[in-house]
DNA sequence: ATGGATTTGTCCGTATGTATG
DNA sequence: TCATACATACGGACAAATCCA
């Protein structure tokens, strides 16, 4: 064997049995030592490189651990057979690269009426911090291991309990599965129905990101037109489909509510063909003026009914928490299908919101949110009315974070869209929830308020007047 | 209506009307009392068995808010006709028995060696107390709308930072994707490769929950049986594998730790073959004796390794964040096909986990564990060669936090981990890991020692010995 | 072939500067 | 601030493998 010293700096920041462990590494990776050779003893090598036997033996041992040496005991370290080692080009070094360089945000619309943005000024965020610390401090043994994988009892139980007080949902805690969003519910269950829902009927225009979800999963989509009272039974059963998503509380995107007729007409399809009904009750807390209407859920008398709901716009879209709630016939087939996953909400979290509602903070926050946002809603009809008179007319009053507009314009739904962003303003074109071309006559444009003062929504929509329509006045 | 008088125990630990609400509640779910059934009067009841009014009336209002009962005015309460109870199971499905229905208690083990506990008095629970302030602090503004969908930024880049450094991974922050755990991060990479992937391959025995998932999401699974340095290159070369799953870092459940030469066989594989490669650094972060050895997917020069990861065991369960580094092919897919999709993991536990590895504290945490787990392995090490010595060899020292025992006895694992229970110790055996009949000639089990102290580790150890060899000394 | 000297991996107690809490 | 713990480095003790007279 030839000399095979490595050079060592003491002065560097590596340590020595690092650098002698990377030394080799890079020699027995690059080819230049060959599988087979016996690399100089501890003893020798100490010697050589000035450096103590546990040095060496401290690199020997990585090397060993990590396969690129075998030792026979008492004769020597070799380099270990198996593969030839050629041409493999050298680890790229450890240690930092670059400086984390946050993305270039876009350029933020001054005035963005999204439809999923919540009003932050009345995040109950002293309340919620007290909820999380009082989570930490008392269910600190939860951070041990994995949670109850459908979600903690006693939040399934919460829930449980206020959709049957305010939704009219028939439920009890076991039928109450926690997770982490409304898309990823759908998702599991396009997972477990697959089998037997080969064909989804849903809302045309309807919410185009369940209907992708549907898609990803290989499901046929039927679109089912709407009708004014939601969409067509007549079609529906005509679809042969054998799952049909809703949102009967607020309908996504036209804001109709599902009247009891209706409901009772989707329920005896369920009834007479098995099919199922997936119910997002979307919006369904912030109804204003009409009263509530029982969910589809509470009509059910057969089991037909999937309910889906979540946090995300009377809480906060930021803390990923939804909820269904199962027939037992799915229920039990959820529970065995997905006996391996763990819950994918953090306990503690699952915890602080669990305080929160038996804490009564929820329909404290519900009832005020209810009035903000009443109120957000009435300023902006207002400012509608004065800039665009008969220019517009208005859709989906009667719940929800968001308005329709329909507006009386010779243009795209795009077009205006791209408009009102060069102005400043972000609206949002509806022709995307269509599956079919968008037939209503003219362009309809969702707008959300929820994350807007009420001063930022009368000045957005004066924006959005002279940005559509500059002559007129 | 007959005679249906539950038996109180005055003694017991639990509240008259606690018994007297759980007793009606599993009546009702197990379907022994029917839906519809009016229940004894509360005077009835009160006299029959032998409690006061009051008691009764407690019970029958907690039933009657969790939804179980109505209350018809001066008539009764009866059982709820809206939800069919029939078949509802009380105890949770198969599998974790361990989790705790809160009404059910089910009699926990005195000493469970299951491998996914942490050792909670180690949590650095007041730090990330002050993480979790701190991000609701400074971050407050992300409770108003969804985050980045593939995990918050400077979140991405600190794991990214971690990563590099830590385990040699070749990754920036643009790679890494944010979720809520390894199996759904698994299960979202089935989805996403499902056109491509058609047939995969897994390590025989391996990790039974992710070979769940593939299956459930309609793929072949071909076992490719261990060697002694890992799974059988040669064998994964007839499989006719699209795709590869392993463990390299400390193989579950055996342990090994895959040795460089096979490592660049692998990737050897998958450039030959087109192959993907899905690493999981299953407890990568606890290697005892040596350093952590580097990651395969440090090692690959063509981009077909994908990276995934936790924080399960390092810092805790029930936080619910995974990540995965993917290669930048399939990164284009993975932001195109889940372009729909919030990112599930809560915006504010992100910023707490960001600042969290800011401040130093995860690097510092991790090291803090791996001489708390060592000590604990070396206390069950020691525990297992005194009451055991030649009656069991161990396997899988090298890592992480459970070791497995090779029990010399003419019985099946299943077998033994009954004993054991019956004795009030939960150890786990690994047949389930196994597609073809489990080949050892000796039952094989695993022992997790991440919860319990080294004197419970003696205890479990001792009263395991007497169970399963009582003749012996 | 042999026995003793030497070399070798392995194990272990210790020293020291640095980082940690 | 200070005590402690830790990573790193050092060298002695041991026993097995190897070498060689």
């Amino acid at each position: 064997m030839a000399e095979l010293i490595p050079i060592l700096d003491e002065q560097a920041a590596e340590s020595l049995y690092g650098q002698l462990y990377r030394f080799f590494r890079e020699e027995i990776l690059s080819g230049r030592i060959v599988a087979g050779t016996k690399l100089p003893s501890v003893r020798h090598l100490c010697r050589s490189a000035g450096v103590s036997k546990s040095t060496v033996e401290t690199a020997y041992q990585q090397l060993l651990a990590e396969g690129y040496l075998e030792s026979r005991a008492r004769s020597g370290f070799y380099v270990v057979e198996a593969v030839d080692f050629a041409g493999w080009d050298v680890l790229p070094a450890e240690g930092e690269a670059e400086v984390v360089t946050p993305p270039v945000a876009a350029v933020a619309p001054r005035y963005n009426f999204h439809g999923s943005v919540i009003d932050l000024a009345s995040f109950p965020l002293g309340v919620w911090k007290k909820c999380m610390l009082e989570a930490m401090e008392r269910y600190q043994g939860d951070l041990a291991f994995y949670g109850d994988k459908l979600g903690e009892y006693e939040l399934r139980a919460e829930i449980a309990r206020y959709l049957r007080q305010a939704r009219t949902v028939q439920a009890v805690p076991e039928q109450v599965v926690v997770g982490t969003g409304l898309l990823q519910a759908v998702g599991s269950l396009c997972l477990l129905l697959a089998a037997d829902v080969k064909k989804v009927a849903i809302e045309e225009p309807g919410y185009a990101d369940v209907r992708e979800v549907f898609e990803q999963h290989g499901m046929e989509v039927v679109p089912v037109p709407l009708e004014e009272d939601g969409l067509s039974v007549q079609l529906l059963r005509e679809s042969g489909a054998q799952m049909v998503y809703v949102t009967p509380a607020h309908q996504y995107p036209y804001g109709m509510i599902m009247p009891i007729a209706k409901r009772m007409q989707l329920l005896e399809w369920a009834r007479s063909t098995g099919g199922l009904i997936l119910e997002n009750d979307y919006d369904g807390e912030f109804r204003y003026k009409v009263k509530p209407v029982p969910s589809l859920q509470g009509l059910d008398q057969h089991g037909s009914v999937i309910y889906v709901s979540n946090f995300s716009k009377a809480l906060s879209p930021a803390i990923r928490v939804n909820y269904m709630v199962l027939p037992l016939k799915v229920m039990e087939r959820y529970r065995a299908f997905y006996q391996q996953y763990a819950n994918p909400v953090s306990r503690i979290e699952q915890r602080a919101l669990q305080l929160f509602l038996q804490n009564g903070h929820w329909e404290r926050h519900i009832r005020k949110m209810r009035k903000v946002y009443e109120r957000k809603q009435a300023a902006l009809l207002q400012a509608v009315e004065e800039e665009f008179g008969d220019l517009v007319s208005v859709l989906a009053q009667a719940a929800g974070l968001h308005l329709i507009l329909e507006v009386k314009a010779e243009r795209s739904g795009e077009e205006l869209a791209a408009i009102a962003v060069a102005a400043g303003v972000k609206v949002y074109p509806t022709t995307r929830n269509w599956i079919g071309a968008a037939k209503p006559a003219w362009p309809r444009l969702l707008l959300g308020f929820g994350g807007l003062s009420p001063e930022e929504i009368r000045e957005g929509i004066q924006l959005l007047r002279h940005a559509w329509f500059p002559d007129e006045r």
